[in-house]
DNA sequence: TCCCTGCATATTGCATTCAATATGCAGGCG
DNA sequence: CGCCTGCATATTGAATGCAATATGCAGGGA
């Protein structure tokens, strides 16, 4: 079912008088979140004449949008040839994985160091939450509940660059975690295992922590692939 | 020997016929450039029709530049207000070297399981450039083979992630760098820790590369921050 | 003196238009 | 039969023009 299918949704009328922000902007967004939600697949060409009207807005702001998704690595762009969805192999993936895994171990040991109280709090809110979705089943909330815990920690390592870069890493690969993430088998693991990583955050166990992380990855990223294998070749 | 001294370079009305490619390609490039240097200098504002005639394009592909160079994190966009070099504190830099650091430690320990004999081989080689520029005081050769010293460690490691996100990071602080770099007070002390590194690295000794790098790093980076912040306060 | 208002100017945001390049197909040739 | 050439079409690249917003200054009032 796509939501491309349906005439009154996916594309916005209303943005060009309600959004107040430049077209390029709210072009950037609707068509990372196509890219994202799969609704845009991978490989597929964007001519630029589609997206114009599904968006109702010129060729000149949408150029501008493409040229930033580039830059942030969602679309590819070929001279005279236009821009489609990049296509990332299984390596592509699992490199990005291996990046982000090493910068959470850093922020990690950052994070026992300079973490605030406070800080520590919120991780531990957020764990509770990701709890109730766990226990209630819901898919969605436990899946950004869990990507929240994670940014938390990049949150307590007080290093925006740190910081940035991961969101904007991981933004690259989201589709593919959110893929995995279907696969339920592992969420009482997962939590379990948050559960010794948060501890590990509120003594401040740098070293511990980094290992906990590790292992909770690599589980993690052992899942991923075995799904995203069966979906990809 | 600046290519910006003689006034029939800096400024391009040749590139229209000889450059190939596309203006925004084009104008990224030489906006690129004249930040690095400095030409452009932090905080400055950079108004479209200033960049236009200088680089004779029109402000259409100029626009597409610039978004992509705000993405690339050298300028700042205010809506309606236009574009200006971004300005980095102090901090924003140690924050962003300190992640920089941490990725290079990483690549260090996939390298030594990673590399091969040829990698390393090609390490060694520039390695010997290097200590040949120390030698002959050939500042900018020495800078430039440096820069490409650590970017053969994240080559050896074989994460095409890791090596892309530490090149446009490192972009983002080059500019930097080059201004500590004028201070010569560390090279001899610099070549030496790079041996070791060299050797670390030979010996597939990923603890040992570790540590040696984290310290010559820190080593640098405090003599970085020496002379920046004498610079910027 | 200081601040506030209103207008003239300059700059940016976007739509449109023209030029350049790629794509697809019909027809001819080996 | 397969391949290559040439043209018609579609798509992208860039320049221009117009509308919207910000900037700077002159003038008036507290």
């Amino acid at each position: 079912m796509h939501m491309l299918d349906s005439e009154d949704t996916a594309d916005a009328p209303a943005p060009l008088t309600s959004q107040r922000g430049q077209r390029s902007t709210y072009a950037v967004q609707c068509i990372r979140d196509m890219i994202v939600a799969g609704d845009l697949p991978a490989g597929e060409r964007i001519p630029e004449r589609i997206i114009t009207e599904k968006l109702g807005i010129s060729r000149t702001p949408l150029r501008e949008a493409l040229k930033i998704l580039e830059v942030e690595g969602l679309v590819q762009i070929s001279p005279n040839r236009g821009a489609m969805v990049v296509k990332l192999s299984l390596d592509d993936v699992e490199a990005v994985i291996e990046m982000l895994i090493g910068m959470e171990l850093q922020a990690a040991e950052l994070a026992c160091k300079r973490a605030t109280d406070a800080e520590i709090a919120r991780a531990e809110v957020l764990h509770a939450e990701m709890a109730a979705a766990f226990r209630n089943g819901e898919l969605l909330a436990y899946f950004n509940i869990n990507q929240a815990i994670h940014e938390q920690i990049f949150v307590c390592a007080h290093n925006p660059a740190l910081l940035r870069v991961y969101r904007a890493e991981s933004a690259r690969i989201r589709r593919f975690r959110f893929v995995s993430n279907r696969e339920a088998s592992r969420w009482p693991r997962a939590v379990q295992e948050h559960e010794q990583i948060l501890d590990a955050l509120k003594q401040r166990e740098g070293a511990i922590l980094r290992e906990l992380l590790r292992a909770h990855h690599w589980n993690g990223w052992k899942a991923t692939s075995k799904v995203l294998g069966e979906r990809l070749g």
